[in-house]
RNA sequence: GGGACCGUGGUCAAGCUUGGUACGAUACGCGGUUUGGGUCCGCGUGAUCCCCGGUUCGAAUCCGGGCGGUCCCA
C-alpha cells in the first residue's frame, strides 16, 4: 500500500492479518492512540472511550447492585503496607512502579504505584471493622492501576498502566467469602453477556493463582490470534490477608475472629479488546447496540436540487429516534459522498445505518442496513423505532451467537503430547487430562507454545484418560493455550 | 532472559548499496465539482530525515556511541 496508484483507493486491511488490522482499527475508529511517549502508556480516544464507559458502566451498575460501595483510594501505597503479605509481595515485587524522591529529596518511606489495592485498602478496612456487625464490607473501585511489565506490551492488551475495576470484601465466614466469589463472578459474567463475549471459566492452577489467594478464577477468552485473553478474575483471599492485616473483629461470642477476603477484578481495556477483536470484521468495529456510542448514523442521499426533501426528512426521522431513546447521529455533511460515510462509519461499527434519499422521502419510508451482515431493510417510518430495536435485538444475538460457534471451534482435545503439539501450533485451545502434578504442567509449557491455563470451575470435568505428560492418572481435565 | 528487525511530514512510505538537504500516497485546510458504496480537479499546510559525536567541501545516506520502538523464541 504505498499509493503509487491514486485511483486505488485505501484497502481495507483483512482481519485475517490481526495485529496490521488491529493496529489499524485501534487508530482509525478512535479506540486508542499508542504513540504517547512512554512505552506501555496508551491514550484511550474519543469513540473507544465511549465504549469503555458504558461497560464500566454496566459492571458499576451489577457490583452496586450486589452491594459494593462505590470508593477511591490513593494510588501510592507506603512501601511497609505493600510488604505485609509475603506471597502478594513476591509476586508483586518485581514489577512495582517506586517512587522515591520528592522534588530534590530523597523519601524516607517509599511509596509505591499500585500494583493492585488490596495493601491499600486493608489497612482501611482494619480501621473499619469492630465487630460482626459491620462485614460483609463490600466496596469496589474504577481506577488506573501500574505494573511494570516485562513481556512485550500492547495497547489495551498488555500495559504498564492499566484502567480496571477493583471490587474487595471482607467476610464473617469462609464460606461467606465463597458465596462472594460466586456472586461476583456472575455480576462479570453478565457484562462479557451483554458483550457478546464467549469465555470459558477456568480455576487457575495453584502455581498461576493471584498472589496472596487461596484460589482464583478467571474468565479467558479467545483471540484472532490464538492467544487466549484474561479478561477478569475473581480470588478467594482466605485469610491470607486478614492475618497479614490483622483484620479482626468481635463474634457474636464475644470472641476475637479473623474476617476472611476476596477480591476480582476487570481489566476494560482487555475487555474493549476483546469486544474489538471478536466481533469486527475486514469493514473495521462491529459494536453490540447495547455499547455502541452510536447506535444509528442516518444518511441522506443529497441530489442536486432535491436536498431539501431529503434533510427535511431525516432530520425528522432524527428526532422521531432520539426521542424514543435510540443514541443517532445525523450525518449531513455535504462535502462527502455517501460511499465515505459508509465506509467511515463501518470502521466505527454503528449497528444501523439509515439510508433516506429522496424515494424514501417520497414514500414515508426508510432504508436500514445492519453493520453485522450489511443486510438493507426499507421499512416504513411509522414502524421505524419498533424495527430498529428488533434489529438491535439480531444484530446482538447474531455478533453472541458467533462469538459462542468461534469459540467452540477452537477448543480441541488431546491425547497425547504430538496431538497437543499440532493443535498449539494451529493456535487452538486444548482440552488435556493431567494429573494436576504441577511439573507436568512445567514440561507443557517447556515442550510447547502454550502452558496450562486451568480446569473447568463452572462445570466439573471427568478426566478420559492418562495424563498427557507423564501418563499417569489423569485427575483432571485442564485448559492449555497460548496466552498474553 | 536469548535473538532478529526498524526509527524519514499526523499516518503509510521512496531515497540509503554508488554522500549533493527528500519522490509520492494518504490525512488535514481552502475553492469548485459531484453525491444510492471510497467523485474528480486545482491550490495550500505539514519533515531540526530519533539523538550525540566522527569522516567529508558537503551526511537521511558512511563510521562509532546512545536513546526509542516492533517482532520472534524461552
Amino acid at each position: 500500500m504505498t499509493g503509487k496508484n491514486p485511483s486505488e483507493r485505501k484497502e481495507l486491511i483483512p482481519k485475517e492479518s490481526f495485529s496490521e488490522w488491529y493496529d489499524n482499527v485501534l487508530l482509525e475508529a478512535k479506540i486508542a492512540d499508542d504513540r504517547y511517549p512512554v512505552k506501555g502508556f496508551t491514550v484511550y480516544t474519543g469513540w473507544g472511550f465511549s465504549v469503555a464507559k458504558r461497560i464500566i458502566a454496566m459492571l458499576e451498575e451489577g457490583l452496586e447492585a450486589n452491594g459494593n460501595e462505590p470508593m477511591q483510594f490513593p494510588v501510592v501505597i507506603p512501601e511497609d503496607s505493600f510488604k505485609k503479605e509475603e506471597d502478594h509481595i513476591e509476586g508483586f515485587a518485581g514489577e512495582v512502579f517506586w517512587i522515591t524522591h520528592a522534588g530534590e529529596n530523597e523519601l524516607d518511606r517509599r511509596l509505591i504505584l499500585r500494583p493492585t489495592s488490596e495493601t491499600a485498602i486493608y489497612p482501611m478496612f482494619k480501621l473499619w471493622l469492630r465487630s460482626h456487625q459491620d462485614l460483609p464490607i463490600k466496596m469496589h473501585q474504577t481506577c488506573n492501576v501500574y505494573r511494570y511489565e516485562t513481556k512485550a506490551t500492547r495497547p489495551l492488551y498488555r500495559g504498564r498502566e492499566f484502567l480496571w475495576n477493583e471490587g474487595h470484601t471482607a467476610h464473617v465466614s469462609y464460606e461467606d467469602a465463597e458465596e462472594e466469589v460466586k456472586a461476583a463472578a456472575k455480576i462479570y459474567r453478565s457484562v462479557y453477556d451483554r458483550l457478546g463475549l464467549s469465555y470459558i471459566t477456568l480455576k487457575r492452577p495453584d502455581f498461576d493463582k493471584f498472589a496472596g489467594a487461596d484460589y482464583s478464577i478467571a474468565f479467558d477468552t479467545w483471540n484472532p490470534d490464538g492467544k487466549v485473553n484474561q479478561i477478569g478474575t475473581v480470588h478467594h483471599l482466605g485469610y491470607n490477608f486478614a492475618k497479614a492485616f490483622e483484620l479482626t473483629y468481635e463474634d457474636a461470642n464475644g470472641e476475637q475472629a479473623y474476617a476472611t477476603t476476596t477480591c476480582y477484578g476487570m481489566g476494560f481495556g482487555r475487555t474493549l479488546a476483546a469486544t474489538i477483536a471478536h466481533h469486527g470484521d475486514d469493514h473495521g468495529l462491529v459494536l453490540p447496540p447495547a455499547v455502541a456510542p452510536k447506535q444509528v448514523v442516518i444518511i441522506p442521499i443529497l441530489f442536486k436540487g432535491k436536498e431539501e426533501q431529503a434533510t427535511s426528512y431525516a432530520e425528522e426521522l432524527y428526532g422521531k429516534l432520539t426521542d424514543a431513546g435510540v443514541r443517532a447521529v445525523l450525518d449531513d455533511d455535504p462535502r462527502f459522498n455517501p460511499g465515505d460515510k459508509y465506509y467511515r462509519w463501518e470502521m466505527y461499527g454503528v449497528p444501523l445505518r439509515l439510508e433516506v434519499g429522496p424515494k424514501e422521502a417520497k414514500d414515508r419510508k426508510a432504508t436500514l442496513v445492519r453493520r453485522d451482515t450489511f443486510e438493507k431493510t426499507l421499512v416504513l417510518e411509522s414502524e421505524l423505532v419498533e424495527k430498529v430495536h428488533e434489529l438491535f435485538d439480531a444484530i446482538f444475538m447474531n455478533l453472541r451467537d458467533k462469538d459462542k460457534a468461534k469459540l467452540e471451534s477452537l477448543i480441541m482435545d488431546a491425547y497425547d503430547m504430538d496431538q497437543l503439539r499440532v493443535y498449539m501450533e494451529s493456535r487452538m485451545i486444548v482440552r488435556v487430562n493431567w494429573c494436576g502434578d504441577p511439573d507436568c504442567a512445567f514440561n507443557i509449557k517447556d515442550q510447547v507454545s502454550g502452558e496450562i491455563r486451568g480446569t473447568r470451575w463452572d462445570e466439573e470435568e471427568k478426566p478420559t484418560g492418562s495424563c498427557v505428560m507423564c501418563g499417569d492418572q489423569g485427575k483432571y481435565v485442564a485448559y492449555v493455550s497460548r496466552t498474553y
